[in-house]
DNA sequence: GATTTAACTTATCAGTGTTAATTATACCAG
DNA sequence: CTGGTATAATTAACACTGATAAGTTAAATC
């Protein structure tokens, strides 16, 4: 019975090759300026059979989005954690999200800013990998509060607010590239900086 | 001579009825899903009319996206500053702006978000609007580094950090209004606080 | 070898931003 | 009041868009 089995494995990697192409045409165009048709182009098939795979446009988006998640998380699970410097990790997670979020300016972009944009407010729910990056945050926070760097407070709350900042930065030096930042390092650094030393106990 | 006038008049009230029936269109419908026509229809204009009066649709979001910062700017320029307490002030009007983007999250997404994205990074260049916004925060901020309530810092970097934290946190709870979200008052006064404490002397 | 099933394409629809050509309107000089 | 002119607004059209239904081809099963 493996002829079931091969069939299944050639339609995921068109599957894969769909995703690619479009994740690539979203990067380079704007999810905006991209149609089925560039798509569809670009790995020598016919518009519909997009179809077959893949909802609609915005499905599309979401796969993209969802594997840029999974990067991000990727990248964030894979710093060397220092239990015995919870401060440090917090820091060095932080830079690495906003690095993270400037060496793919359109992906951050279409996952926390595009994809929200066309459908309500989706890639947090439950479970997701939206969601089990910010555990990691609130996690080294937890941490950071159980060695009493940081005062007691609501791990949630606390991991929202270290959220908003690092976001926050992110977008700002992502969408207004133009604008005469302070050094973009300076920045970023100052940033969690002050963040850090206003939960400290 | 009067007649130029009045057809100047004429026009300019023309103008505003289009800007006001795209925002409106803009607002309930979102950007993408409003089409020349449909603003057409609402004035009971033909579509190409309103290529008379804006180059094309982008600049269409660019006139609405200056009125909202102009809002913005006015609604901040209101609080009655307390000169003698210049935390307490920066603290409001940091209030004030997220506030300001959650009673008008589309407003504010146009603005901060979709026009950076259909143009490159503008809204925030020399002399606009948008860079007074930030000089009003960074007024503050030099007030309170003036009175030793903050330590001696680089003004415009602090003001940046302001910004990142206002504006991520406004973000945040606009695009994923179904995040189990802390109560959104208690977040955005952590926030604030956190970042105000980490900038402290 | 016939039949079922899956994969893919063609043709098409209603709607998009935008431009060029055309018509209608309001003004002014004689 | 008329004829001409400038300006405002419209109609028609173009090259696209996302999406669907119907049609076609190729492969696998009996």
């Amino acid at each position: 019975m493996g002829v079931k089995e091969r069939r299944a494995r050639e339609k995921e990697q068109l599957r894969q090759q769909i995703l690619s192409a479009a994740r690539e045409l979203f990067v380079t165009e704007g999810y905006e300026n991209v149609s089925m048709r560039k798509i569809a182009a670009k790995i020598e098939y016919s518009p519909t059979t997009i179809y077959l795979y893949f909802k609609d446009k915005a499905e599309l988006l979401d796969s993209v989005c969802k594997e840029t998640l999974l990067n991000l998380l990727d990248t964030l699970e894979r710093l060397n954690r220092d239990k015995s410097d919870p401060l440090e990790t917090l820091r060095k997670s932080g830079r690495a999200y906003v690095e993270f979020g400037l060496k793919h300016p359109q992906e951050y972009k279409l996952t926390f800013v595009v994809r929200p944009q066309f459908q309500q407010g989706l890639g947090l729910e439950e479970g997701s990998v939206g969601e089990k990056v910010f555990n990691y945050l609130c996690a080294m926070v937890f941490e950071c509060i159980r060695q009493k760097v940081f005062r007691q407070m609501d791990v949630e709350m606390t991991g929202q607010v270290l959220w908003a900042a690092v976001h926050g930065v992110t977008l700002l030096l992502i969408d207004f590239p133009d604008f005469p930042w302070s050094e973009k390092d300076a920045l970023i650094d100052m940033v969690l900086q002050t963040t850090i030393e206003g939960l400290k106990g």
